[in-house]
DNA sequence: TAAGATTGAGTCTTCAATCTTC
DNA sequence: GAAGATTGAAGACTCAATCTTA
């Protein structure tokens, strides 16, 4: 830690980083739509709907994903909507804002889905990464993500 | 390697390695958009062409670059064009072909924007992982690509 | 007939402006 | 006036169809 410039070994393991990432999720996109129809946004979007609190996040919460902007939400939640996998439910503690939920439907399908995804990443992910090494991978990811949160 | 489901560890590591991505993919389009008025995009494209022999790649070497799809990028090509970036050039021994070139214009803003790039990579990235580590990093990162390139 | 590249049509995303509620 | 969410207009991407050369 603290050098001064980037060097080779570093350098190929940002590059090795990068690849690996595209094609991951090229692979896992691929998967997920051949196998459940869903494309991989889908999925990840019921994914944070299944992990929150009662199965609801507000808007905002979900564009804070990063995944897409707030008006870019508005109309992917408008097609899950339409597809029947969520719903909107009107905020009562503030009546600006709305709730999304997952429906019984959209419940079923991530189900489904998830287990196309956790099989993906142990195809393609997990089966080429030791215990010794994911504690490695795991440890430096996460100091850089505290790094670009403490400088945000 | 070799296991049968996916486990805790490599799980994390798998999530601390998308949500770093995302991140640092953020981050470093940021910047370089602040700095240089340089979509990442665009870098990426000028970088490929930089690496290439003589600075100069078929469109569709650049679309296998995974980037974008072959139409996508023969508009992405024309809007570089358009701002001089690049140039157009029919491919002698197979007329059917179109070779990208780097112009002189290109050439310089590619050159400030590695500096950027760069910067970044080492403050972002390189910064919080050992040497130790980014060889552990880059040979597990080269064995999924190997296993995806493999099935492919 | 096939490969390289482009174009047309439709879909999706973004930025800025708007509506509603705080 | 500010925050949450949506809408309008414009830009960008994808799939399929087309044009050109091999």
């Amino acid at each position: 830690m603290q050098k001064t410039s980037l060097d080779r070994v570093q350098f190929d393991a940002w590059r090795s980083f990068l690849v690996a990432h595209a094609a991951l999720i090229d692979r896992l996109g691929e998967e997920m739509e051949s196998e459940t129809e869903l494309p991989l946004t889908w999925y990840e979007v019921l994914l944070l709907l299944n992990e929150s609190e009662g199965a609801q996040l507000r808007m905002h919460e979900l564009a804070e994903s990063r995944l897409l902007s707030r008006s870019a939400m508005t109309r992917f939640i408008d097609r899950m909507e339409a597809a029947g996998l969520v719903g909107r439910v009107t905020c009562d503690a503030d009546r600006r804002g709305t709730f999304v939920t997952m429906t019984e439907l959209g419940r079923g399908r991530f189900r489904e889905a998830a287990v196309v995804h956790l099989r993906g990443i142990e195809e393609h992910f997990a089966r080429h990464v030791t215990d010794a090494e994911a504690e490695v991978l795991a440890a430096s990811m996460r100091r850089v993500v505290t790094g670009l949160d403490d400088q945000a």
